[in-house]
DNA sequence: TTGTATGCGTTATCAA
DNA sequence: TTGATAACGCATACAA
């Protein structure tokens, strides 16, 4: 059966198509009682507006692609939640480009897809806004970077140094030896990101400020083994010092804090006391291992995202704006 | 400036959009200079075709949404190469749907994008299709599965029994112990696939075949830290048993078999002599690493999946198809 | 083999 | 506030 049309709710409901489509777009005031008789006749058909014919209709794709790298994906599942609700509500589309790997990047841009495709960008990294630069593919789209800072675009994103002085000061007032575990820059340049050295200075300008210092850091790559192997070296220096326990240490991503939590039970010590454990990222695991970390309002910040896009696409000719977010230490059992 | 329409090229092409139209399509044999002329003033004016209109007039969308999981990424990528590849031939969009969890999949099965979207569908996950099938959800799309397997529905799939067999049959002309590692079923149903269980069944069948049997067989989740560990209790097995070396070690994953490489190199054994290794992907690392390993035609597999759902689009009506493709054995230093 | 005309389902414009 | 109608850019049936 033939899908109903703008013209089927039309006459269903007794009115023009011009009044359906106010309805749909939620435009000038469409008198109350009409607005119900057509909002009645949409429910009746079953009616879903055929997006191809709004696309070339309106001269718009009302789509938007979001390039974003497979990663870690709790975090990046939160994030398209945050931009798909905020663009939803606009009725706009999100074409999710995943990057999983460079080769897919070119791929992207060499085809001409995203000219049509889309309306505005959303980018999930860092570098890709170098690379749209550097290949002068300063995209005609509006643009904006998510999770990601950049002078003179939109931007919305999560303010790691903040997050890292929390975890410092936290850490500092604890007695005892106080140890950090980073993460190893990736060397992959194209998914390279700064949070970690963000998280870093943070934490460590924190902890100066109060007046203590570190007793020793450790970097490991973001991987179960060199986690737990990181975990043990840690803790091998930890447990040969005679003042290294008990400790306090900040594990700058939860993935390294629970290599940490499994490497302290297995040496019979108690977390939150004899190792005191502050991550990072708040994963779903988080809460149910009591592990103390920071919670990224993850949602927010791609849902502001969307918005300073929104935005534009509405006319907004301002100067590049930034919203900023802040991780909140979430307090539990480990520290 | 605005963009070209089919209607500037045949004005500049001197012919009717109804040729131009053909050409874009390769429909019935437009003569040879005309068809030079409209791809000169193609090319002239840098036109490309507007999707949307396209669609519309079509009354098609000229999309596939490929639904899969993101795990291994390498393999994915892979197969999306393939898929791509035959769809852009075709002049058919993908949309790509990362199922990052189950709360995504619910978004896209309750959108109704699916519904406008897509001509068609590919599954990249076994699960999925009985989902589809519980759900009612016996979606109105022509859909084919890839890499997996299922009656009454068209596949593309990997013949992982066959992998396993060509594991076991050159294990198995090797003197000495034979061992095997395992890869843990996953607990999330939603992506559970059968291939480490195929891979197992044909291994194990090989090996009885030659009248071999395993040492011992050892399991481990997906995952650098267990896969060690594992990889170390293997070898302090083998060390302790006497008759334990030189032995062979079918790793059904890329993974686990490179976790045995380094636990060996560790153990100052010499792999490919005390510890002939058998892994299973060719991940990209492998040939430098000297892996022997089952090397999979995924974007074959991909391209075939890509051309039986365009067949269906066609008009294709027979029944369902399963077109399978077998893993090679890439015999490197390993073993 | 090629050109012309019509239709696709919306949005936007202009009257009413 | 609403209805009628002209775009939007392409595919396709039909005519030439």
């Amino acid at each position: 059966m033939r899908k109903p049309t703008i013209q089927d709710v039309a006459r269903q409901a007794g009115v023009g198509v011009g009044t359906v489509s106010r309805v749909l777009n939620n435009h000038t005031a469409v008198k109350g009682l009409t607005r119900e008789t057509v909002l009645r006749a949409i429910a009746e058909l079953d009616y879903t507006p055929n997006p191809h014919a709004r696309r070339i209709a309106g001269g718009k794709s009302y789509t938007i692609s979001v390039l974003l790298p497979v990663l870690t994906t709790e975090f990046y599942a939160r994030l398209l939640d945050g931009l798909e609700t905020a663009f939803q509500e606009a009725r706009y589309d999100v074409a999710i480009f995943p990057l999983l790997d460079r080769s897919r990047l070119e791929r992207y841009l060499g085809s001409h897809t995203l000219a049509y495709q889309a309306d505005g960008l959303v980018m999930a990294t860092y570098n890709l806004t170098q690379m749209f630069h550097e290949r002068r593919l300063r995209t005609q789209q509006p643009t904006v970077l998510v999770d990601a800072y950049a002078d003179n675009v939109d931007c919305s994103f999560m303010d790691n140094v903040v997050g890292g002085q929390l975890a410092g000061e936290y850490a500092a007032t604890f007695s005892g030896a106080l140890y950090a575990v980073w993460v190893e820059t990736e060397l992959d340049q194209l998914f390279t990101t700064r949070v970690f050295e963000d998280r870093r200075a943070g934490f460590t300008q924190a902890v100066q400020d109060a007046g203590r210092c570190v007793q020793a850091e450790y970097t490991s790559s973001f991987d179960t083994l060199a986690a737990r192997n990181t975990a043990a070296a840690l803790l091998d220096a930890a447990q040969a010092d005679p003042a290294g326990l008990p400790c306090t240490v900040f594990a700058s991503a939860d993935l390294l804090a629970g290599a940490l939590l499994d490497e302290v039970r297995v040496r019979s010590l108690t977390p939150g006391q004899d190792v005191r454990i502050i991550g990072f990222d708040d994963q779903p695991w988080a809460a149910s291992r009591g592990l103390t970390t920071l919670h990224q309002p993850v949602e927010s910040m791609g849902y502001e995202a969307a918005q300073l896009l929104l935005s534009r696409l509405g006319g907004f000719k301002g100067p590049a704006r930034a919203r900023r977010f802040e991780p909140r230490l979430i307090i539990r059992d480990t520290a």
